[in-house]
DNA sequence: GATGAATGAGGGTTCATTCAT
DNA sequence: CATGAATGAACCCTCATTCAT
């Protein structure tokens, strides 16, 4: 039968089903037709939204991107928090960001450079939203270190990688970050 | 017309031609029927020595995991090069190595699971072969910090994220290297 | 172009054009592809409808085998006819069913027991149509025989076989059948 | 390696590797590769000496129908078997038969006219070979109807059907015999 | 006689995309 | 806005057959 609703509503319902769909089996197995069946809508409305399953992947890519900085931005503002705090949400952040679509990292036939387009859009925003925190925390002499920010961001990737490939103690972490920062040992507890 | 080969170089004109595509575009985006055009050969005879597009995936993946190994290898087992030296090949190793492939990264329809794969069989070698060079590091004093083995691999995958953001600045590096693993300033001298 | 029909329309018509080359040219024999051309439509709709070949196979054999079935239940339930008519008409029945579906009675790779699908598929509503048919007869004395049902089976599957084999002479066909069910002589009349 | 066999042997190995294969896995299962590897022979050879996998078939089917003429003479010629003896194998034979090529009844796609050939072979020469048999049980009066011929034949297909359907009862089936071909109760016992 | 590499046509299937309604 | 029937191109794979050696 025929439901029609506001269409930023039903274009919001669309691009979350892809969204959750992506994620579960990865873009190339998930066609339009998966999308259209899951949301509860035909095919034609899903081109209807977005003319092509390219552009479909670009706003779930999107919103993942909107998503994650908007919590990123809330950890480096909320100012009750020490460093070292705030240091282990954003470490967090990344890990389950990365962890829970993890699924995007596959080829898309649609996209292929999707992965690359990930990653460039969470790490540039990150630069931005992170900066202050680490202007901060250098000038109230917690960072010492060169380059902060490139370390900032090997250190999210690299762990991230290390997490992905089986390690998970929080000891090590706490003690890999700690050394590559350069902080005193024993300030970071994960828990 | 019919040309007949050598089996054994004629399979491993296929294997090549199919890591070159998929290196290029993709595995996804790589079908049998290109990879047998482009090796100049009809689909049956790809057929004919690799029984389905999974299996010449895995061959070809098999091929590149062994090729980064030796030449892992051949750094590690390198007598007369110094630490740093060694270091810098075994960086440089990874960022050429994962800039040239970086297409396999991809899953494809056919194998989802060929992005861990490629990374676990990377890693696992990596920690194999880098084990007795950071023992010796360790020993003779000039590695001093803890988990090194996880530390240059954060170190790896890190810096290599942030090579293909498009940091290229040799001096960067090396002060990020240094920093991270606790090394003398200016001990590290990338060209 | 382009040409939309009513779905129930389309699909009747890809399943009997579907049956009509089954019958033509054998299950193996006849691809989607041509299927698809027969019934002036693409390959892609024959899936929409149908989605895969199997499927489209078991459907013309329910088809077939209910269409049969229909028919033999006219014949029985036809209140107005004698035992010798029914009989009659119901070795008709399946002489022509047999001969008209002949291809059928082939496996397809597809459906290796395709066969014995049909055969089961018919000879159990066979059993089943003609039950009531046959007590009546036997209680109003025409039947005399052990095991009327098996041997109404042996009959018409006997006799469509040597019919396949060349015999085409009604009046040796009464006579087999007569002497098989212990009928009287001159009993039936086939023209 | 290479083998060198006497002509003769080697045909007559992959004939016979190709019967068995085509009762196994049905003739369209079965490809041209098949039958090479399990003969031990390539490919090349197999169409050495047989120009196609039609005349393959058609060698097998003839090689079958031979095989089962032979047993047929040596029933019939047996002169120490009553009519009764005799009777009895000669159905066993054909259930035996039946049963174990099976599989033939299927489509290849090479020659989808198999079953009849099959069939019509089968039919032909087991009323040459019957007609002495019958002939005489006529003239010693065990035999009375009419059309002896057609009714063995409709009694040889019609009970094989019944037994694949799934009736075993010997009872049933000489009590079935005995009454299509009009013979005194109880003289057949099937075990 | 014998090999097995090589061909080429076709088979079943999937899916992004279009369009008449 | 919404439907879903229809398209068409591509994809992976199989196999009978050929032929240079």
């Amino acid at each position: 039968m025929r439901v029609t609703k506001d269409p930023q509503i039903r274009k919001q319902e669309i691009l979350e089903t892809a969204m959750t769909l992506f994620e579960q089996n990865g873009i190339g197995k998930t066609s339009m037709s998966d999308i259209a069946k899951e949301a509860n809508v035909t095919k034609g409305l899903v081109y209807y939204y977005f003319s092509s399953k390219d552009e479909l992947v670009e706003a779930v890519v999107a919103l993942f991107v909107r998503d994650t900085n908007q919590r990123l931005q809330q950890i480096v503002e909320g100012s009750s928090l020490t460093f070292y705090e705030k240091l282990l949400q954003i470490m967090t952040l990344y890990f389950v960001t990365i962890q829970e679509h993890l699924k995007f990292v596959e080829a898309s036939p649609a996209n292929a450079g999707i992965y690359e387009l990930i990653k460039n859009s969470l790490s540039e925003s990150a630069l931005v939203q992170t900066k202050d925190f680490i202007k901060q925390a250098t000038e109230e002499g917690i960072l010492t270190i060169d380059y902060p920010e490139y370390t900032l961001k090997i250190l999210i990737n690299g762990i991230a990688d290390l997490y992905l490939e089986g390690v998970h103690n929080p000891k090590i972490f706490a003690t890999l970050i700690e050394q590559t920062l350069a902080l005193p040992k024993g300030s970071l507890q994960l828990k």
